[in-house]
DNA sequence: GCCTACATACTTTTT
DNA sequence: GTATGTAGGC
């Protein structure tokens, strides 16, 4: 395992364009990547020597610009395809990346390193995985398994996990390894007092937990590379050796881990052609650094940037927009998008805004319009509800589902996060490497087969005493007279069971086997039983599961792949609007989109501002330039007055970034009554005084000129004192308990408590 | 050991 | 409104 060269999936790729030895060779400007790029474009393709920044805007051809760029390196024999490193950040875009350069090269793609970082790592993992203190079948454990790993070290140690949540935990660890921290780097001052101040403690058992189990999380691929690298002088010479260009897409992105990884590898060619936009830069909460983009030129001494600022993909009211809406951000490395189409100004329609008065009239007006633009012979394909957050999700389904309208959404529960998925996997797993632990825990009683918390502490016991996996503890235990005789039996077939399966392992195909399995240990025909009404999905789940099984070479190959991929390969099957979050939509486009929920405390999200202040507030702006930017002709953005959260109804406000999109741009209205006797830009039946803390910034982030804008300033306590008795439309005759600034609390003779604005109530 | 009923807290975004 | 965890009865 010296020599990573050697390598036979390497060995096995015949030289594509011819040897690379030859040195680099001009490549004719009319090959078929290089045709109808602009001159920027042209720049971003051709500089293939030394660092180079690509600045690319939204809608500005960066995945063409990355294509073409693997093309022209390869073309001009400056390397070989398995000397490029190509990272991106989600699978689908690594999945786009490959296809478009086959188009363009043909199968030579294939050869390519190119993949998520987490993929790229764990190919290089699999060659040094005892470097680590892995074997070399190591696996990879999913957010699930984690969590529970982490329960039962916080558990034997004694950590209470109602003061402590172990999802508070998983993140803070999380975290360090995004900003490569194994637990000797972690200062006490980032440990804080979590967990009693014992974080760090519980970090380092969970990591000898991880190493013990054959197992990583997924954190740990890039950190172990890491430590690899740092390490093995000699392993990480041969790394940067191999890899003579390097690509990385969506670099504003990437975390500490991952700009240290880059760097590392980089150190040796100094080829690093970095693609990204600072401007969308969205994943903080996620250790997504942006100062990794800001600070480009002085990582990499003597670096170039070209900067692609023609937009191909809307119109300039919605350019001019999200340029106004961004711009309110600080420390940019500044790009203004410029319109690269023509545009019929009759066609172009300014960016709508509309108040409705709840979520429900939100998902009428939202599903109403779509249905206009149906008929008008539009795909439903061509169209996008973008939310904020989950939960807006529902209203919308709703709606779409009473009138008809064929909708998916993306995102949501993944298919292999769903637990009878997790169950099978779990059963396969087991089959396939039968240390695995956790697998076992997961599915020895399921279906129930008499092996409670009792009989699982046993077999606990005896693999800690005798320094056994579960399984193999199980297996000798039932040798024993330590179980009762009825769990003794029931664990005795279950053991049994798994050795079957595993014998025939090499020879039954792997979909047949998962469907042998599934069936001999009564998995499917628990589902079948069940009443809830799920179950049925639950067993098609099933089904499916096989069927994508099939498809792999290996049961091994298969179990890899999910623990990488844990995205939905969702099939874009038929003509239907797509329902996703902001954040999900990232790097698409559609020709209308509409952006609901452009509330206070939602959009921007309350949490990103209680928890990030100030940096938090212009994430949230990146995110809303992003939304408004995935649309090509027309926007329609929407928020309601009032929403029901739980089971509560809220009087809401109006999104401060409503005001930071420039009046020429935009067309306000607002739905009927909703302004008591105002014009439909006059937002006087909104709050301006803050009901809350966090909202201080509103009159701040207003500055910008007109009449949404202006409104905020001039605000007169509310007229209503406790006591006295209204009525309103909606919630009929009431008493004011308290009054807060506008705010009411009102006790409505009929409709409980409430909190609104006073302007909605008249006194009676 | 299992089941049910009840309480609870939780909803940002994901490789 | 949901998913998860807990307590108590069988």
């Amino acid at each position: 395992m010296t020599d990573p060269f050697a390598l036979d999936d390497d060995a096995a790729s015949p030289p594509p364009f011819s040897p690379a030895a030859a040195g680099p060779v001009p490549v004719p400007p009319d090959a078929p990547w290089l045709v109808g790029l602009n001159p920027e474009q042209l720049a971003a393709v051709t500089i293939l020597d030394g660092p180079l920044l690509v600045l690319s805007g939204a809608g500005t051809g960066k995945t063409k610009v990355l294509t073409a760029r693997l093309a022209q390196l390869m073309a001009s024999r400056r390397a070989q395809p398995w000397q490029c490193l190509a990272v991106t950040f989600t699978n689908r875009a690594a999945r786009e990346m490959r296809e478009r350069v086959a188009a363009l090269v043909g199968p030579v793609a294939n050869d390519l390193w190119l993949g998520t970082f987490h993929s790229l790592c764990l190919k290089i993992l699999r060659r040094h995985p005892e470097a680590v203190g892995l074997a070399s079948d190591f696996t990879i454990l999913d957010a699930d398994d984690q969590l529970r790993l982490l329960k039962r070290v916080m558990e034997d140690e004694r950590i209470d996990p109602k003061s402590t949540l172990p999802q508070a935990l998983m993140g803070a660890i999380q975290r360090w390894k995004d900003q490569a921290l194994t637990p000797d780097k972690v200062s006490t001052s980032q440990a804080g007092d979590l967990a009693g101040g014992r974080a760090v403690q519980l970090y380092r058992l969970y990591q000898q937990r991880l190493r013990s189990l054959n197992a990583c999380d997924f954190g740990d691929l890039l950190l172990h590379v890491l430590t690899l690298f740092l390490s093995d002088e000699a392993v990480l010479r041969s790394w940067q050796e191999r890899f003579r260009y390097l690509l990385v897409d969506e670099y504003q992105d990437t975390n500490v881990a991952q700009y240290l990884w880059l760097r590392l590898l980089a150190r040796q060619h100094h080829n690093i052609c970095c693609v990204g936009d600072d401007d969308q830069s969205i994943y903080s909460w996620r250790g997504a650094e942006i100062g990794n983009i800001l600070r480009f030129e002085s990582d990499f001494p003597g670096a170039r940037i070209v900067r692609l600022e023609r937009n191909y993909r809307s119109t300039p009211h919605i350019l001019s927009a999200a340029s106004g809406l961004i711009a309110h951000n600080g420390g940019r490395l500044g790009k203004t998008l410029r319109p690269g189409l023509e545009h019929d100004p009759e066609r172009v329609e300014k960016i709508h805004t509309r108040a409705v008065w709840d979520g429900e009239a939100e998902a009428r007006l939202v599903v109403e319009t779509i249905e206009t633009y149906q008929r008008r012979g539009e795909p439903l394909a061509s169209m996008a509800i973008l939310v904020r957050v989950g939960f807006q999700t529902r209203e919308f389904e709703e709606r779409l589902i009473a009138t008809g309208v064929p909708y998916r959404v993306i995102g949501g529960p993944r298919f292999y996060e769903r637990a009878e998925i997790r169950d099978a996997l779990a059963y396969l797993r087991l089959v396939q490497s039968p240390t695995d632990g956790l697998a076992f825990e997961r599915i020895v009683n399921v279906p129930r087969r008499g092996l409670g918390e009792a009989a699982l502490r046993e077999v606990a016991l005896y693999a800690r005493e005798h320094d056994l996996p579960l399984l193999e503890a199980a297996r000798r235990l039932v040798g024993t007279d330590i179980l009762k005789p009825k769990p003794r039996k029931a664990l005795t077939a279950f053991v049994e069971d798994i050795g079957r399966w595993r014998a025939v392992l090499g020879s039954m195909p792997q979909d047949e086997l998962t469907a042998t399995i599934l069936d001999e240990s009564g998995y499917v025909a628990m589902w079948k039983a069940d009443k809830a009404p799920d179950a049925p999905g639950r067993v098609d789940n099933l089904k499916e599961l096989v069927s994508a099984i099939a498809e792999y070479d290996s049961l091994g190959a298969f179990l890899e792949h999910v623990a990488l991929v844990m995205e939905n390969d969702a099939k874009a099957e038929g003509d239907r609007v797509v329902i996703m979050t902001l954040h999900g939509a990232k790097g698409l486009e559609f020709d209308s989109v509409f952006l609901p929920g452009w509330e206070e405390e939602i959009f921007p999200h309350l949490r990103a501002l209680e928890e990030s202040g100030d940096k938090g507030l212009e994430e949230e702006r990146r995110l809303a330039y992003v939304g408004l930017t995935r649309a090509r002709r027309r926007v329609l953005i929407s928020f309601a007055a009032n929403r029901r959260v739980y089971n509560q109804w809220k009087t809401q406000l109006p999104s401060r970034f409503l005001a930071e999109l420039p009046e020429s741009d935009v067309k306000r209205e607002a739905d009927r009554g909703l302004f008591a006797g105002g014009a439909p830009t006059d937002y006087s039946g909104y709050s301006t005084q803050p009901l809350a803390e966090p909202r201080a910034n509103w009159t701040n982030s207003s500055r910008r000129t007109g009449a949404a804008a202006s409104a905020p300033s001039v605000r007169p306590a509310s007229a209503f004192k406790p006591g006295a008795r209204v009525t309103h439309d909606r919630f009929g005759d009431g008493t004011v308990l308290a009054v807060e600034g506008n705010t009411l609390r009102v006790a409505f003779d009929g409709a409980g408590i409430r909190t609104l604005i006073d302007s909605y109530v008249t006194a009676l």
